[in-house]
DNA sequence: GCGATCGTTCGGTGCCGGCCGAACGATCGC
DNA sequence: GCGATCGTTCGGCCGGCACCGAACGATCGC
């Protein structure tokens, strides 16, 4: 009804452990079933069934019924971009890491994951550090794409980012990596580039997770283009 | 402990009508008494006491004691930001407002008012408009401030962007506007911009609230700065 | 000094909502 | 078809928390 309300109620649908660890969760981009969901966060099913229809309600989340599994994944990138300014906030966790398992898998986080759907962690920040470097990105005055930038696109993505494009999406956006505590490109040239560096096998996923791992062909591919030298 | 009892932790900050009311209240920028904010938000001053102090220890508020008064604003620039991009994520309100007086400062709201510490509304997104069709900022591929638009700056301003600066603000920032639903100008330059707009009697508020109006002088200020004419 | 005002603490009340288990329909694999 | 799996609905339990009023210390103006 009052604007206060209507932010309450946002706000609400984040403001529970179990939902905010399926957001969180669901922060890699892909589509999870509400089981998956569910073991993920430690709660029933029957639990699991009540936070989705409030997440699907509140527009946070989409689903997509597909046989006798229900999908669920992020309503689109301004509601991942939300989920990031809101973890960005959030001050630095002193990183005590329980066992050795669980050592690997924050270095392995912090060394490139994927945020929502562009680059993120050391890989992401030092992609957007050379882009800086070699002015195809102009951070002095804001977070802007120069006419060499959307050259170096078109050259290595195939992709044009100035034909006209769908949505209000910006081009270019700087996301606050919340462990390198600075920006990481965003956007939709974050996410067109990100899709390159998948398809073309220069980043696998670890596992099941946010985690990526840069491939030889990814190492020799950074050397040619950006001219910078990884681990 | 976790990431997502953290985040649930500061959501839930935001996730009670009468908080979610208090701080909307505080994006005015200025400092408001404990007894202030409890009228606004409808309770006794008890119960305002500890909202406030949950505000304050989830370090979105700050407080300043002086004598019997305790003020509290809003911790700064980042908070307020996370407080529009919030509400700029509610769907557009039906605008049904209920009589002459609430309709006529809706539209006073509409027509011009301050986002924390920069314009906003028609005058704010008119500004930015002006400003990009001028060359002074880019909007073609993120968000930034040219050149030219730096020299502009200096000139209008007395203020040289380039000159070092503390913190990392952005210097400047595309703020997207619940009323035109289209960004204007916020971050370092905004804020700026704004105190001289301000400091210049270029606009005044209306009120208490965070509508301002704009000056014969402003108008002609506009007028000569940006060739823009409003109203 | 004294009354008025500001803010706080404390006890008590009531409600919202998160959780589970059990039972049930829908779908899949064989 | 039949069992297994996925998701849902329903009832019931329980804890957290938003709210108020009353009483109290601190500060201001006179």
């Amino acid at each position: 009804m009052t604007p206060a309300s209507d932010l309450a109620a946002l706000a609400a649908l984040l403001a529970d452990e179990t939902r905010a660890a399926m957001c969180l969760a669901l922060l890699d981009g892909r589509a999870w079933t509400a089981r998956e969901l569910a073991a993920h966060a430690g709660v029933a099913p029957s639990t699991a069934t009540a936070h989705l229809h409030r997440l699907v309600e509140g527009r946070l989340l989409v689903e997509r019924r597909q046989g006798r599994h229900r999908y669920v994944q992020l309503a689109g990138p301004s509601v991942a971009q939300l989920l990031e300014d809101l973890s960005a906030r959030i001050e630095p966790r002193p990183t005590t890491p329980r066992g050795l398992r669980a050592a690997t898998a924050s270095a392995a986080l912090s060394r490139g994951r994927t945020c929502y759907d562009h680059l993120a962690g050391r890989l992401g920040v030092a992609v957007t550090d050379a882009m800086t470097a070699r002015g195809l990105l102009d951070q002095s005055g804001g977070f802007a794409l120069t006419p060499a930038g959307g050259a170096w696109l078109t050259d290595v993505l195939g992709w044009d980012p100035a034909e006209p494009r769908p949505g209000h999406r910006p081009l270019v956006r700087g996301c606050l990596d919340w462990t390198e505590r600075r920006h990481h490109l965003g956007g939709l040239a974050g996410a067109k580039l990100c899709e390159t560096f998948f398809g073309n096998g220069w980043v696998t996923r670890i596992g099941s997770g946010r985690a990526v791992r840069l491939t030889p062909s990814g190492r020799a591919a950074l050397r040619n283009h950006l001219g910078i030298t990884l681990d």
